[in-house]
DNA sequence: TCATTTAGTGTAATCGTTTTAGAAATTGCT
DNA sequence: AGCAATTTCTAAAACGATTACACTAAATGA
């Protein structure tokens, strides 16, 4: 089997206690002993076992990130891989590990997720969403488990740390850029409606067109999943409408690009027939053809503050509750124009 | 404190260990004693404590993952979150979770992941990369802990199981297709030599110029990160050559994409003036423009069987050495041409 | 009928730490 | 020198499971 702390203890003539304070630094040993001990770890190649200490310790140094669906899917979206270096970066500056939430269906989510903590795997959870009447941030809450999401609670938004962008604000930006230039039949396309983001997002841009005096129409509204096929699905339909938009404000830019793929097929052209705000601006947006117009919602550091967010209160549970705004920006590129008649 | 088996095992009016052999399910145990054990659990809202149980039976249930660098820096390439997409489908079929390996200097990753094993965190590991004489390989053949890898190993391949692609063949026939178009000037852009994905690419496409009697020449060769910045620099430098090639073979879509960047800055158009064939059929070759001709190698099969294996590998440790071989495809865009004088 | 299986549970050791309470050794002070 | 205070270390009890072994009662067989 392997080295064990007794077995270091016995071969530095010291008891097992006396290791495990020297492995903690503990300023009661003196540096005499410190020093034996620690010859002595290195003799026998000592490495602890984090197991056993965490039993003991009853933490375990491991956050777990919980995404809004399997990671299957999910990663297919840049979002992810990027919210998550933010999330890797503040980890690893602060020793700590990350676990990922394995489940494909809702409810199995929410068991894997209740596992991970009642099981002790981890101390702690960040959410990489927030939907309205979440039973899992629910059950975290009740349950008082350390936790942190990334986006706006549904719920009792002052009692749960999170770091959210002004999604509001950034969406009335976003059509407001637009309506500057002259648009006057602005559609939005978003994500589920039961996504914090669409909602926030969705309600500046209501609230843009209303400071223009430009009517809402319902038709003009598509809530879509987060992925190409989203955004195609959303265009073809508001391109089967009677008066199609001439812009639009689309949540996220992984579905612009399925807006392109649709339009392109349709034989339109961006900027030329129709002006597009996207928003994320991941490589996707700079990429695309032509660039995107995308609003920077700096998701790498929505990771890392989260994350810091989570040691802290995983360290002090008595922290208290934090609303963490990261700010965004319209990065301008090239898929507006002024509307033309 | 939490329900422990104690609890349910005082609720049910049996003893700790016939609580264990109900959640283990064994056959040992009467329907009528399950029933009734199940039924205390439930009353009191069990959960086992994971990490209790895995102190006892010395298996965690979890898979690491290794990166070749900081995840921070990593996942900055679609093929990270492409593979661990692979993984985390397979893991979850088999109820494993995943825990990533956080770590920046190479040193530091082997520190993390001796830690990891040694510390009994995981049950094994997946390496996403293979590399020259690397220290961490060569612990963990040595120390017999169950891994894996995707890629080739460089030494004792026979001896380590690893899921990887014919990248030989998959660069000749990238090189061949240039070749098949009229290209003569084929320049290779890779990634560092020490890793052996950009040494068999290169012997690939070296043996399709020897095969089809062209010359191998060191300046076309080039070696840069798998970033986006790697092919820009390498871009650079071969435009700043005498007689700059009319075609490349790039090991990396991502790195492809700093090369179609540095070719737009110098007024270069792609196919016209260069052609391109690019690694991996990410959605970057789909959507750069022009969109790539890119081999596929099927990333997501690549983390899927790799984590199979692995699993396998941790139930049987006298599971037998796999080598499996991923296949190829060359997915045509509009990154090549025929090469006119 | 009595020894022998078999089925079903219980007892207690074990996994490798941390940590509380307290013993032993050292130091300081008068 | 004697005693309190301080420093340094140890013994032993958690932490919450698993599992080898023991035991009892019922079933089986000759």
């Amino acid at each position: 089997m392997n080295v064990t702390i007794k077995d270091v203890a016995k071969r530095a003539n010291v008891a097992p206690s006396t290791v495990s304070r020297v492995i903690a630094d503990s300023p009661r040993i003196s540096e005499k002993t410190k020093r034996k001990v620690r010859q002595a770890m290195k003799e026998l190649g000592y490495h602890p076992n984090f197991i056993a200490r965490s039993l003991a310790s009853q933490a375990t140094q491991v956050i777990g990130i919980v995404m809004p669906s399997a990671a299957e899917q999910a990663l297919q979206n840049p979002f992810f891989p990027e919210v998550i270096r933010g999330i890797s970066k503040a980890a690893h500056e602060k020793k700590y590990a990350l676990q990922m939430s394995t489940g494909e269906k809702e409810e199995e989510i929410y068991e894997g997720v209740v596992d991970m903590l009642q099981g002790r795997r981890v101390d702690g959870v960040i959410l990489l969403y927030s939907r309205i009447n979440d039973k899992l941030m629910k059950y975290l809450q009740k349950n008082k488990f350390p936790f942190v999401v990334i986006g706006k609670p549904h719920q009792k938004e002052e009692q749960i740390t999170h770091v959210d962008n002004d999604n509001y604000r950034a969406a009335k930006e976003a059509a407001q850029h637009l309506i500057e230039l002259g648009h006057e039949r602005i559609a939005f396309v978003g994500g589920n409606k039961k996504y914090l983001v669409t909602v926030d997002r969705l309600h500046g841009y209501e609230a843009a067109l209303k400071e223009a005096g430009l009517p809402y129409r319902e038709d003009y509204i598509m809530h879509e999943e987060f992925l190409q096929e989203g955004g195609q699905e959303a265009m073809k339909e508001l391109l089967s409408l009677a008066d199609p938009p001439t812009a639009l404000v689309v949540a996220d830019d992984l579905m612009a690009l399925g807006v392109l793929k649709t339009l392109d097929e349709m034989g339109l052209r961006v900027p030329d027939d129709i002006s597009i705000v996207s928003f994320n601006n991941t490589l996707l947006a700079e990429m695309s053809r032509p660039p995107l117009t995308s609003v920077d919602i700096h998701i790498f550091q929505l990771g890392y503050e989260a994350t810091k967010s989570l040691i802290e209160k995983i360290a002090n549970p008595n922290e208290p509750v934090k609303r963490i705004i990261i700010p965004h920006r319209i990065v301008k590129r090239f898929s507006c124009d002024y509307y033309r008649k």
